[in-house]
RNA sequence: CGGGGUGUGGCGCAGUUGGUAGCGCGCGCGGUUUGGGACCGUGAGGCCGAAGGUUCGAGUCCUUUCACCCCGACCA
């Protein structure tokens, strides 16, 4: 893509009703547009962010074989009324509305007991399971109060799976598999280093459900880590779980993090409230095994943004960032050359930011640092001469010669 | 929802004891520039969040209201 065709445009201050990094620097950089609070647009280059780190989850969560599928935004109150969460007093954040013809619909902040009522239609029998689906989904949460930049919106992308088994045992099995998968994706992401598994509070069914908390300052959440054991607890847990695992307290070491992920499993509660049943190999009625696992899409690409962020911008990992490459021009050789490398860059699948405007150098370096693509090739007028470009990595900030003929093989 | 704060061109800000708005960035045009957000000249753009009130006169004072941010409580 070219600069000059894109519509955004960066900023030099960030909007003043803005505090938190991440919405200051995705703001700044075009990436987001915000609508009203905690609500935010995803512009173009945010939203190639946002479709990569779909992409990542999507491939480790169809390796576990669920399926991909979209639930609907607008959900019915009888189904949400089976399990008496559609009360506004034990469901704080709902948004609801009303057709034409009175009936109450509510706007979809979850969709678990929509695809247990769905599941109804698909499995009847122990042939059936196990069965696991996701989706990716706008939730809508009317949160009392929005905060964090994208971090804590009213309106996220979420990615939501549930399994359904047969047996206890055979759940528990999934639910490691999607811990397992999980990492895979968080070390994807580029915070797998910093991201534990951690106890939290379990709700009816278990005694705890395990989060994804990652360290990271500008989090709301709170844990307690023991780095050798390897053990995170969430702080809203913590005087069970170290009685539970036997663990002293004061060797645990206390850590702001931010919930990136969030699994839970639910046994076989909900689906009793709902009326889900198998038959079983000896012709009985069953109750199915469910697990519920969730990680916010949109909040982690705020984390990645507070996290692997300097003081001239962003600076996406490769796996997730908008392009890979932020072509510079410099000149009037170097911007026919320029054009020729975008070419064949662009031929060659490089996913590339071509900045073709007639722009100064050091406007065009702050854009590149700005946006945080992973690299940046600078071609000018005396590299045409000398044979050569340069190419500059935004982490490091090393910059090594490159020619035409191993740009290819450089970038690809 | 309790406490605190802020609303003035696209963005960041200033505006004195009330006298009908100004600066920087950005934007248009002309010229000079061209390896770290250039410079000179010139121009466009706001009735000051909204409503009501006080006053000869309100961005400045009063009332109401809306929005946004932060802390707390709550939550993926």
């Amino acid at each position: 893509m070219r600069v000059t065709k894109l519509f955004t445009k960066t900023l030099r201050d960030a909007p003043s009703d803005e505090v938190a990094k991440n919405a200051q620097l995705l703001i700044r950089a075009g990436f987001v547009y915000k609508e009203m609070a905690g609500v935010y647009a995803y512009l173009p280059l945010g939203i190639r962010v946002v479709e990569k780190i779909k992409q990542v989850v999507r491939e480790e969560m169809n390796a576990i074989d669920s399926n991909e599928l979209i639930m609907t935004g607008l959900q019915r109150k009888e189904i949400w009324e089976k399990t008496g969460r559609w009360s506004d007093e034990a469901v704080d954040i709902w948004f609801k509305t009303k057709l034409k013809d009175e009936t109450e619909v509510g706007l979809g902040w979850s969709h678990e007991e929509p695809i247990v009522e769905m599941m109804k239609q698909y499995v009847q029998s122990y042939k059936d399971l196990p069965s696991s689906l996701y989706q990716f989904q706008t939730k809508l949460r009317n949160e009392i109060r929005a905060k964090s930049g994208i971090m804590r919106g009213r309106e996220f992308v979420m990615k939501d799976m549930y399994s359904f088994h047969a047996t206890a045992e055979d759940l528990a099995d999934y639910y490691e598999q999607t811990i397992e998968a999980y990492k895979r994706v968080y070390d994807r992401l580029g915070i797998g280093e910093d991201t534990y598994v951690t106890f939290a509070s379990g709700g009816a069914f278990t005694k705890f459900s395990h989060e994804f908390q990652t360290i990271c300052e500008a989090g709301e959440d709170i844990i307690y880590l023991h780095r050798e054991k390897n053990i995170a607890i969430n702080e809203e847990v913590i005087d069970d779980a170290v009685k539970e695992l036997g663990i002293a307290r004061d060797e645990l070491e206390k850590i702001k993090t931010a919930e990136t992920g969030n699994i839970f499993n639910f046994g076989t509660q909900k689906t009793d409230e709902m009326g889900l049943y198998y038959t079983a190999e000896d012709g009985t009625k069953q109750s199915l095994h469910i697990g519920s696992y969730g990680i916010g899409v949109t909040r982690a690409m705020g984390v990645i943004a507070e996290k692997l962020s300097d003081d001239k911008g962003l600076v996406w990992p490769k796996a997730i960032a908008p392009f890979q490459v932020y072509l510079v021009s410099i000149g009037q050789k170097g911007q026919a050359e320029a054009d020729k490398v975008y070419e064949e860059l662009t031929k060659a699948g490089v996913e590339v930011l071509y900045d073709d405007r007639d722009e100064r150098p050091g406007a065009k370096f702050a854009d590149a640092e700005l946006m945080g693509i992973p690299l940046r090739l600078t071609v000018s007028d005396r590299g045409v001469e000398a044979g050569q470009f340069e190419l500059t990595d935004r982490a490091t900030g090393e910059t090594k010669a490159v020619t035409r003929a191993n740009l290819i093989d450089e970038l690809a």
